[in-house]
DNA sequence: AATCATAATTGTAATTGTTTCAAATCAACC
DNA sequence: GGTTGATTTGAAACAATTACAATTATGATT
């Protein structure tokens, strides 16, 4: 709990309990988690907790740098609390989404976009059958 | 409006009207569109044409690997015509969604995601803005 | 401690992109 | 020309997200 407090101070995010109770499952949970997902878990510690809170809030998180959204599901966003440049890997079967971890130089060191004045994100996915769907499927 | 419908039965597609005409479109703008921008500009030559239509059309196309499917926004999905593997940058400002073109070799040799025993999709999507849309924003 | 101003949270309602589905239409084949 | 299956259509349902106004919490000031 200290360390959620802790990171959002640090990227000037004043703490306030669903804002560290968020960023606190986020650190704690790298299953790159959905808001419903959030706000389900975080729903018995604090029962007064509102949907739009969390949609707040990691709007607020993400405004500020704290937290990666993930764009690569299609039916719904997903939330990455390590913010070190990494790729993912989407499984459409089961609709984990998982760390693909690479190179510095790999992930930044590219052609730029021409038309790009400013970048503020970028994201490397990969789509595709994981490992664990795959045995099940063959097993069917 | 020929090449179009070769290049549906080239993946195998039944050249239907409306297939031809989103098919067409996509060839010929490569604007990245929209399901309402495609639809919208299809009215005026098939005005009995269904948004629903232009949705499983799309569906279809991408099911058989003859348009790509751009999450890259998340508001909306964007489609693009030319298969051959690019990367996308989209502006936040005006929503225009530009091609960004590279090596081969960048594109494809990575580090494959560990849990992956299938991959169907890879996407490199940059954010930010425009240059244009910068020049607009240092008048004003 | 009480008051005040501002910030944050909440819950409902509205919005919007997308999907579902059954009926209508079309196309190809006998 | 009729039959069968594929395609299209449009309305309704759905689900993620956003807008917004009301409520509640927070922090500063006296």
């Amino acid at each position: 709990m200290r360390t959620a407090k802790e990171h959002l101070e640090k990227f000037g995010i004043r703490p306030s309990i669903q804002r560290v109770a968020v960023m606190s499952y986020l650190l704690n949970n790298r299953t790159h988690p959905t808001v419903d997902e959030i706000y389900s878990a975080l729903l018995s510690t604090i029962p007064t907790l509102s949907r739009t809170t969390v949609y707040n809030t990691l709007k607020l998180l993400h405004d500020h740098g704290a937290v990666l959204v993930l764009s690569i599901d299609n039916s719904t966003t997903h939330y990455d609390g390590y913010t070190h440049p990494h790729a993912h890997f989407f499984c459409s079967e089961c609709g984990r989404v998982f760390d693909v971890e690479m190179d510095d130089t790999e992930f930044v060191v590219r052609n730029r976009p021409k038309n790009a004045a400013l970048i503020t994100d970028e994201a490397l996915y990969y789509k595709g059958v994981c490992t664990e769907c795959l045995h099940k499927q063959k097993q069917s």
